[in-house]
DNA sequence: CCATATCCTACTAAAACGATAGGATTTGTA
DNA sequence: TACAAATCCTATCGTTTTAGTAGGATATGG
């Protein structure tokens, strides 16, 4: 399951694509927007744009806005950065491995099948876009 | 990602499938040759006994057992006894459902993504058994 | 200088995770 | 029928994660 904060990260990362191109957006107005409390979001942003998914600006006329083509950012990304791993096992992880304790990877069936979900799972979310959130 | 007791549990229905037909297996047996701690393997298995994967007598000869072919148990059987939902949105999940609170699901491009995602990934755990845990 | 907005650190309550402890219950066998 | 062996059941526990909240520091435009 995705954490509450990855759903806020998505749905704060729509509100940004449809109000592309305007000035910086504010944390406020994306919270008030998708119901969300600010605070919390505030986190979120932060978080995304120190992934460098994000830029900001401080001060009046200040808020986040979209540093790349929104065509150009995996939902892949944002998952990583806000949950962390999406394979369901470290052993079978491409960005966040660690060895398994209990079997020999080589010979492991559950390792097996559990890295052609991931590989389903990432065709999916490396191929769509934070473009794709947004409905036509 | 997978709990540790799924991990377990499907270590241990990898352990039951390989030693099919003989005498109903003990947990302590399961645990020593897994690495696992015998009472929280205990615990795992009484589950997957609950749920009616597995049978199991008491007392001196007792233990655990399949009740059921082996490739006739999918995969995502066991993760959502032991884990619960496999989609990774409440709103898009089929045997957790639960509606979104910050969307309009019909119009949501994140749910119709995670739909998707959701449908890639049983595809996958549904055809699979716990015979293909087993390695040829 | 001041209002506005992000940025940063710390804290907290509740839940989930990964066990552990201790005994009750059932069963086969001597 | 006593005993040993195994599952079964309930409770507890320490740690980590989750989902926030609070309060102020910092930067910026006017």
């Amino acid at each position: 399951m995705l954490s509450k904060k990855a759903q806020y990260a998505f749905h704060a990362l729509t509100y940004l694509v449809e109000h592309r191109g305007e000035a910086p957006v504010h944390t406020a107005d994306i919270a008030a927007s998708k119901n969300i409390s600010v605070k919390f979001l505030e986190a979120i942003l932060n978080d995304l744009r120190r992934a460098g998914i994000l830029g900001s600006r401080k001060g009046k006329g200040g808020g986040y806005y979209l540093l790349k083509d929104p065509a150009q950012v995996p939902l892949a990304t944002v998952m990583r950065v806000i949950d962390g791993p999406i394979a369901l096992l470290p052993c079978v992880s491409l960005n966040f491995y660690e060895p398994c304790d209990h079997c020999d990877q080589t010979r492991c069936g559950l390792n097996r099948l559990m890295a052609e979900v991931r590989d389903s799972t990432l065709n999916i979310l490396e191929n769509k876009t934070l473009n794709d959130l947004v409905l036509q």
